[in-house]
RNA sequence: CGCGGGGUGGAGCAGUCUGGUAGCUCGUCGGGCUCAUAACCCGGAGGUCAUAGGUUCAAAUCCUAUCCCCGCAC
């Protein structure tokens, strides 16, 4: 079996690994400035493919049609797809013998798109998946070939559940893409009626709000860490949460219910407990240690709800 | 050279602008109070103020260089 491995993000490199030993070409997104400083960096699947060894492409646009050619000159089985990040054309799906099969992080067809296990978690699902298809022109539309099943934890981030996805998706590419490959399919249609759309985080959805409710706003720093992160708007500037758990105190939202053995901030209806935050231009510290040095006592205001600053 | 913040007893911070005794909230150790406690009271130990050099009678503080950490934006 001859495969491509089309991926990019940390989703895809459990599968990458796995499927190793078929693949004859990876193609990831190109290095981009990024982070401090503007440096290159590759992608997650670029380097952990340079690290085993394969060779590695990055086009800036795949659909190009001398890129397509070199596809289709490497007479491929399929293209196996995971987090790739650029929509795949039909000429470069018709580049290999049995097209494009995409491993997809949802329970198909719900949440289609850029953002599929973070929108499962602030949506609050119990439940959510991995999903072999066959690719075609539109965006996670194609008929699917094989779902995978996993509850979500009710303290579960969007690391730890992308974490065990991907390796769901590894399993299900092992067990299932060399049989597809033989023929052996026998996908079944997504039910456009049901589908739902998963578009990627936006900026704005990144700050938690006290004056929302504490389960969507537990939901919201489920969803969005370790990243992109969420924060709060305090007192003392932009304050990063990056472990919490939510709290059954309530009270006046925006003040301190507790200070330890963590502190714990009031939202509406409930409260979170703040386990490690980060002040800007500071490492994380756990959030007690954050309380004694802002020197903030028990019903103090940490966030100042009148203005939704920023 | 994208913009910016920070490195001060074990932890988190203030002090730096306007040089002149090392401060705060915790932790820790000892003692006390209490039925008891993560609560409270009293007392103690613990600091090369990132590193190197410079200015000065005197540097955490001013100047120069280096190392390390981080936020934003992308």
């Amino acid at each position: 079996m001859r495969l491509a491995y089309f991926g990019t993000g940390s989703f895809a490199v459990p599968a990458l690994e796995r499927m190793a030993p078929w693949i004859v070409l990876v193609v990831s997104q190109p290095d981009r400035p990024s982070g401090r400083g503007l440096k290159l960096h590759s992608s997650p699947v670029k380097a952990r493919a340079l690290e085993l060894g394969l060779p590695v492409e990055t086009p800036e646009k795949s659909r190009h049609p001398e890129f397509v050619q070199r596809v289709k000159d490497l007479a491929l089985d399929a293209l196996l797809v995971a987090s790739y990040g650029q929509i795949l054309s039909v000429s470069l799906l018709e580049a290999a013998r049995c097209g494009g099969l995409n491993l997809h992080g949802s329970i198909l067809p719900a949440y289609r798109g850029a953002a599929p296990i973070q929108r499962a978690i602030l949506d609050g699902q119990a439940e959510t998946g991995v999903t072999l298809m066959q690719m075609d022109r539109g965006m996670d539309t194609g008929a699917m070939h094989a779902i995978v099943r996993t509850p979500i934890g009710p303290d579960e981030t969007y690391g730890e559940l992308q974490d065990r996805l991907a390796i769901l998706a590894a399993d299900l590419a092992e067990a299932r893409v060399s049989s597809l490959v033989r023929g052996e399919g026998n996908p079944e249609p997504q039910n456009d009626a049901l589908a739902t759309l998963a578009p990627k985080i936006e900026r704005a959805e990144t700050r938690l709000d006290p004056a929302r409710s504490a389960l969507e706003e537990y939901r919201r720093f489920r969803a969005l860490t370790p990243a992109p992160g969420v924060w709060l708007s305090t007192r003392y500037g932009r304050l990063k949460v990056k472990d919490a758990r939510s709290s059954a105190l309530q009270g006046v939202p925006g003040t301190l219910l507790a200070i330890a053995p963590e502190p714990v901030l009031a939202f509406q209806g409930g409260s979170l407990e703040l386990r490690v935050v980060q002040p800007e231009g500071r490492p994380a510290v756990a959030g007690r240690d954050f309380v004694n040095g802002a020197r903030l006592r028990l019903g103090d205001p940490l966030c100042d709800l009148a203005g939704s600053e920023l």
